[in-house]
DNA sequence: GAGTATGATTGCTA
DNA sequence: TAGCAATCATACTC
């Protein structure tokens, strides 16, 4: 039995938290002859494995008897050596492994966003760059500003919070898991760092965990962005007012509903167009594009529904024809809004009044109106009082009998007859007259 | 909730 | 680049 000598030796290997038991170990082999040192170690073998069949109290006393035993600190010192000896397994998972590159990006962008690291005034920054995006300005702005801001707040918080819970568990969890191992060192030799590398592996499980944690809260970080950005889901209808204005210039200019760049901006100061309802990415547009926007709706879908149009047109036709009546009689020069690409224009865009209209004064089909100083243009009055005409009768010869109305300026591929610009209205099918309606509604 | 109205966007053309 | 046509997405109405 060659074993002797290596029992006697102690390496003084595995005695982490208990630098007590290796002198113990040195000590506990003095005077026992081999044949007694083999049964007492057939004991403790056994003792070993029948502990965990026993009850907790049982098993507390029979550790207790074990750690006292005589022999323990020999069969402790061989497993130090089989420990030492296995060590070199485990020396290639304690590598540091490089961060995780994804793990960079979730942080980077919390950061960007304000979610981690210090506050910064909940993510104002991230607001503004998207106020920016819908026109920077405007009360309907500035509510919606706070609301993301508020809301990106609520995010930073829930993720805190949870990230606190995950850090304290895993303190937890890595104390409990410390304390347990420095217990069964008692019993069985466990290296710093055997215990440094489980530490090391509950640190890696609950780092996977905040990773979840990181990435569902930039996920809900870009959902509150691209809904805070979404200019579709913004969308707000023009006050009446505003379609009142657009829908008096357009039928004032039915022969050529194409506004200048300036008519399309005075159009949308006197319709007090706000931020929302502005989302072009040129910021030098801003106000006009919505305009445009209207226009092109307009233009489109009363030519394919010209028919649904009808009293619509008729309507501000008949006003536009008493204001020109009015304007005429009172022989005032009233400014009109220009309309460079119409022929015949004159004058600067004037709508002062244009907020005050539609009091007092009897329209033709019974609608009130106020004769005030509607901006039209003498080939706007034409087309208007030619389209009263028509709704009366006055050109019932020329027109077919399919056709009630034949717009003004739409010819009969479905373009404006003389609008120089718009070249490309070649689509329509049906004559004007015919009725579509929007077919994606 | 379904149907409709309407402002905005996209892709294309001239 | 403006405008058309189709389409989307939301608001509004019943």
């Amino acid at each position: 039995m060659d074993e002797q000598p290596r029992l006697m030796h102690s390496h003084g290997v595995g005695m982490a938290g208990h630098p007590g038991l290796a002198q113990h170990m040195q000590d506990g082999t003095a005077g026992t002859d081999g044949e007694g040192r083999k049964q007492d170690i057939g004991d403790i073998l056994q003792q070993i494995m029948t502990i965990t069949d026993q009850s907790l109290d049982e098993a507390q006393a029979r550790k207790h008897a074990l750690n006292c035993h005589r022999m323990k600190p020999a069969l402790f010192n061989v497993l130090c050596e089989i420990k030492e000896k296995t060590v070199l397994s485990i020396r290639g998972a304690q590598e540091e492994e490089p961060p995780d590159p994804q793990l960079m990006r979730l942080d980077n962008m919390l950061l960007a966003e304000g979610v981690a690291g210090p506050e910064k005034g909940g993510g104002s920054a991230a607001a503004a760059a998207a106020a920016a995006a819908t026109g920077g300005i405007g009360a309907d702005n500035s509510v919606e500003h706070t609301d993301y801001r508020a809301k990106l707040s609520q995010i930073r918080q829930i993720y805190h919070t949870e990230l606190e819970k995950y850090e304290q568990a895993c303190n937890e969890f890595t104390t409990h898991v410390m304390n347990l191992l420095r217990e069964q060192s008692r019993t069985r030799p466990i290296s710093p760092k055997e215990i440094e590398r489980m530490v090391s592996i509950i640190h890696r499980k609950f780092s996977s965990i905040q990773m979840q944690l990181k990435q569902s809260t930039c996920e809900a970080v870009m959902i509150l962005r691209s809904r805070f950005l979404d200019a579709r889901r913004k969308r707000r209808n023009f006050n009446k007012q505003a379609t009142e204005i657009l829908n008096e210039y357009f039928y004032s200019h039915l022969s050529n509903p194409y506004p200048s760049e300036e008519a399309k901006e005075e159009l949308a100061k006197k319709c007090s167009i706000t931020v929302s309802q502005v989302t072009t990415k040129e910021p030098s547009n801003l106000i006009s594009k919505n305009v445009s926007n209207w226009f092109g709706n307009k233009r489109i879908r009363y030519k394919k529904n010209i028919g649904k149009f009808q009293e619509e047109a008729n309507m501000y036709a008949a006003r536009t024809a008493v204001s020109a009546t009015s304007v005429s009689a009172h022989g005032s020069q009233a400014n009109s809004p220009s309309t460079p690409n119409s022929a015949g224009s004159a004058g600067s865009f004037n709508m002062s009044n244009s907020g005050d209209l539609f009091m007092s004064v009897q329209s033709l089909n019974g609608d009130s109106y106020q004769g005030g100083q509607v901006g039209a243009n003498i080939q706007s009055q034409v087309d208007t009082l030619r389209h009263v005409i028509s709704q009366t009768g006055g050109y019932s010869d020329s027109l077919a009998a399919s056709q009630m109305y034949s717009p003004q300026g739409i010819n009969t591929n479905g373009g404006w007859q003389d609008a120089p610009t718009p070249s490309s209205v070649t689509s329509p099918t049906e004559g004007p007259g015919s009725v579509h309606s929007d077919t994606s509604n």
